[in-house]
DNA sequence: AAGACGAAAGTGGTTGA
DNA sequence: TCAACAACTTTCGTCTT
């Protein structure tokens, strides 16, 4: 829904269609609080210069202003402090580059050695800092936008509120919330891509995601898997065409049941074989099943499936 | 020779008693 | 807790382009 929303604001701003130069993808984000536009798809930053179109509102008094200001650097949940603090400098000069007097040298330092203590020194913060590595790591390794991280942010502090963290590890945490995040922000990774890149096993990642929802009370519906073409339609390189054509057939197939119980990459996996040979843009089934994760046996099994149930002809 | 096909046996996860 | 079960994987021999 707000999806949709944001991508027709986009291409209505612009003269015709706009892609990723990065991937080709035609999905993006566009996020007024922190000024950009990204690709829904790979995270590529398109615009960071956007307008606030936002009211131009007065500001009355002093917490009115704080509140209606719209400059400083942008709010981020993936900085342990929200990147809002500003760290007390390591050099004893002031900002003409002259030394401090003694007495202001000594102030410097204690409120040095404060900051340090309440900012990273408290266990949540030290938790959090350690969390926030990780995450970073992992979302680089796994090419997931911003958005996707400012939502596992949301959830891994989310997390520490509840409790769920103390006797578990960080990193199977960290992951399970990126798992969770790129479902709900329709960008899906699958549960072994997100294990391979973290110390963690299929098995614990699926555990701690199963009590993060739970605990949570977060209810995500299972995997479309359309969701899936835009990536791996850009990894195979196909067209856009290509990728439309394969999304039609998964509406169709949606509409007529055969997805219930199906395994979305497989499925997604067959619907871009149909269309890369309805479309002249065929690539082979190893390939295929390389990039959605599954065996060519699946594939076979699934688009034999989609030709017969839809009746589809295909040409070869 | 590469790609596609399909049968058969094996695997990990879910469901229901 | 266990067995039945469906979906997927692995493996392999055969057919097609």
């Amino acid at each position: 829904m707000a999806k949709g929303s944001e991508s027709e604001r986009l291409e209505g701003n612009s003269a015709g269609k706009k892609v990723c130069p990065e991937c080709g993808s035609d999905s993006f984000i566009q996020d007024e609080t922190r000024a950009e536009v990204c690709c829904g798809n790979c995270g590529l930053i398109l615009d960071d210069k956007i307008m606030d179109f936002g009211p131009e509102w007065r500001a009355f008094n002093s917490e009115e202003r704080n509140r209606r200001s719209r400059v400083g650097s942008p709010m981020t949940l993936t900085v342990h402090d929200k990147g809002l603090s500003t760290m007390i400098g390591f050099e004893d000069r002031d900002i003409f580059g002259k030394k401090l007097s003694a007495s202001k040298r000594a102030q410097a330092y204690r409120l040095r050695k404060w900051q340090i203590r309440t900012r990273v020194h408290s266990s949540v913060d030290r938790n959090l800092a350690h969390a926030m590595a990780e995450l970073d790591r992992i979302s680089s390794q796994l090419g997931i936008p911003r958005s996707v991280k400012e939502t596992s942010a949301l959830m891994y502090r989310k997390a520490i509120d509840r409790r769920l963290i103390r006797g578990r590890s960080i990193e199977a945490m960290i992951a399970a919330t990126v798992y969770a995040a790129s479902r709900i922000r329709h960008v899906p990774r699958t549960l072994d891509e997100v294990a391979d890149q973290s110390r963690v096993n299929r098995k614990e990642l699926g555990r701690c995601y199963r009590l993060l929802i739970r605990e949570l009370n977060i209810s995500i519906p299972p995997v479309n898997p359309i969701d899936y073409l835009s990536r791996f339609g850009a990894e195979l390189k196909l067209s856009g065409a290509c990728q439309k054509r394969a999304a039609e057939i998964l509406e169709k197939a949606k509409e007529k049941g055969l997805t219930a119980g199906k395994d979305p990459t497989g499925l997604a996996a067959a619907a871009i074989y149909i269309a890369g040979i309805q479309e002249g843009e065929r690539r082979t089934q190893r390939e295929i099943a390389e990039t959605a994760r599954v065996t060519e046996v699946t594939v076979r099994n699934r688009y034999k499936e989609l030709v017969r149930q839809l009746e589809i002809h295909i040409v070869v």
